[in-house]
DNA sequence: TCTCCGCGTGTTACCGGTAACAACAATGGA
DNA sequence: TCCATTGTTGTTACCGGTAACACGCGGAGA
């Protein structure tokens, strides 16, 4: 029942292939032709017909993204600053979500390229063959986020896991602390988890021995890793969250352990979300600005499709911001 | 470069509607045809193209949501929901942005369903005549959430708004607070949080005196909303937060300016997050099952499409959960 | 034996755009 | 006056699927 180029063609009494010049000025129309036919274009409500230009122009302008979820709070928020930017490009952007299952992930993203998706942007490094495969044999571009990585063979755009961890840790050691617990969500299908632990370990002089507490990642895995932690012998004197989000949960939990912070205990964060600077006391973190990151990739794939410019790596930069949650030993 | 159904017929020596046929198993197809076609299908890497699927069956299985952020709590877990179920039933979901401006909503609706969305999802009642009409004209249903008004002319799917309003005022009332303040983030393009309100001040016997305070939907607009009560006289002794998300600041800063949450001041919130219970002190609130929200969209819409069924409004019901932020007066 | 039916398959058209190419008029310089 | 060029438009094919229809064939029933 909706307009066609054949339609507003018919009614204006052109081709139809004038009327797709007109609404893609890829070619001279007479002034006249162009209005008469802009008429009819807006008297019969037309809107283009997205699959039959996909189909024919072999372009869908939408990008892909597979991500755990999307209730999380740094994938909503650089998936909030992707999806603004491409769409002031003229991209709409498909989310799927995969949990942290590789398997699932690779069937995912393998239905966002059926789809038509342009570009792919996954998160971290390790991903199914298949998927790989099949993006590469579609010529459609992988990029890795979350993660910086130079020499890795695809494309990185994100923060230096590691170095984030390291930043963390050795805020920690300046201040005098030795025995630091580490907290992390689940490190199973997070290799960015996995980076940034490993970041702060290796900066640690002596990192063999310190404790690390493995707990689901959300404010009541916080609280529980607090639990165990208030049970340890001889009590660390800081620990270091590999998450903001466990973090929050700690932070409410330890005055209930009667342990103040930071007088008993120094805590850093990694992420730095907004309530950061607000809870009591406010809590040292790493700040990964996915804002930032979101409009880097965004940009970046847009140049890519648009312009032909190659997907290099780019790091998003991080930094500690301090605040009460940590002090001198 | 990649395979097409033409392709896969000319290997297994059959004609390209027979392959079309084993794909689809839309009619009866020998056994050893089937089974040197799926050999071909599979030699090949053969993957169908979505555009032309669409335009040939004028499917695309997309739904479209409009959404003023990804990244707000609330919105992210029911789309994270949504997303799920979708995929399940084998649609996909796009997701597009728009803050809270009427204008911004009407043109990414419009792109949505020009991308060929079958549904739309936005939030509230409130939209642009012409998103409406351009819905109705190419019969793209429109699905109202966040709210739950049955007698609304579009199918709504959510809570009931004024309700948790009422039903945070009535916990309030019910311990003997009278004066009470209430908190919200700006309420201009965002009608679910003005029919939040006025559920809680309709329920207030005398509420026009109230104070309001409207700040940013943040967790410092909640602190910047405390350091403005606090020099309130006389002092509420209560306060309804219609979000959660100021409700958090608001419960870091009561402490900084010499209020005891609950001996000074109650607090109760709207939404419920996952952090509520953990906070300190642990906060009341009204819960809105965002999960449930999402699979309720997905699968209402799911049924609508595939097989016809009407969308009719659906309440997610909420309740209150009574925590330490509140007490007696 | 003939007819009818259903199964399995191919032929052909169509979905709604874009693009290569042809056609034709008007213009301008030789 | 003639030809090359430019500007404007139409013809036709094609993108990669799906679907209506036709057809050949074998078996069942009359």
């Amino acid at each position: 029942m909706t307009a066609t180029v054949r339609a507003i063609a018919r009614a204006a009494g052109v081709s139809h292939t004038t009327v797709s010049r007109v609404l893609n000025r890829s070619s001279a129309v007479r002034k006249s032709t162009r209005a008469r036919v802009l008429a009819e274009v807006a008297r019969l409500d037309y809107t283009p017909h997205h699959a039959a230009r996909a189909l024919a122009t072999r372009r869908t302008r939408t990008i892909g993204a597979v991500v755990p979820s999307i209730d999380s709070s740094s994938n909503a928020a650089w998936l909030n600053a992707l999806e603004s930017t491409l769409e002031r490009h003229g991209y709409a952007l498909i989310i799927a979500t995969a949990g942290f299952d590789r398997d699932i992930e690779a069937r995912r993203g393998l239905d966002l390229i059926g789809l038509g998706a342009e570009a792919l942007v996954v998160l971290g490094l390790e991903h199914d063959e298949r998927l790989l495969r099949a993006a590469r044999s579609r010529e459609v571009p992988i990029v890795c986020t979350g993660v910086f990585e130079p020499e890795f063979p695809l494309p990185t755009i994100g923060s230096d896991s590691r170095a984030m961890g390291a930043v963390a840790m050795h805020h920690l050691l300046d201040r005098g602390h030795e025995h630091i617990a580490l907290i992390s969500g689940p490190l199973s299908g997070n290799d960015r988890a996995r980076m940034r632990l490993a970041g702060a370990l290796e900066a640690h002089p002596d990192c063999s021995k310190l404790p690390h507490l493995e707990t689901s990642l959300s404010v009541d895995g916080g609280v529980r890793a607090i639990r165990e932690l208030a049970t340890m012998m001889p009590r660390p004197t800081a620990m270091l969250c590999v998450s903001d989000i466990p973090a929050m949960g700690a932070l409410f939990e330890l005055p209930k352990q009667g342990l103040r912070v930071p007088d008993d205990l120094s805590v850093v964060g990694l992420d730095d979300f907004d309530w950061a600077p607000h809870i009591e006391p406010a809590l040292t973190a790493v700040h990964a600005p996915n804002d930032e990151l979101g409009r880097a990739l965004g940009e970046t794939v847009v140049r890519h499709l648009d312009e032909g410019k190659p997907i290099d790596p780019i790091e998003v930069k991080v930094r500690l911001v301090e605040r009460g949650s940590t002090a001198r030993r």
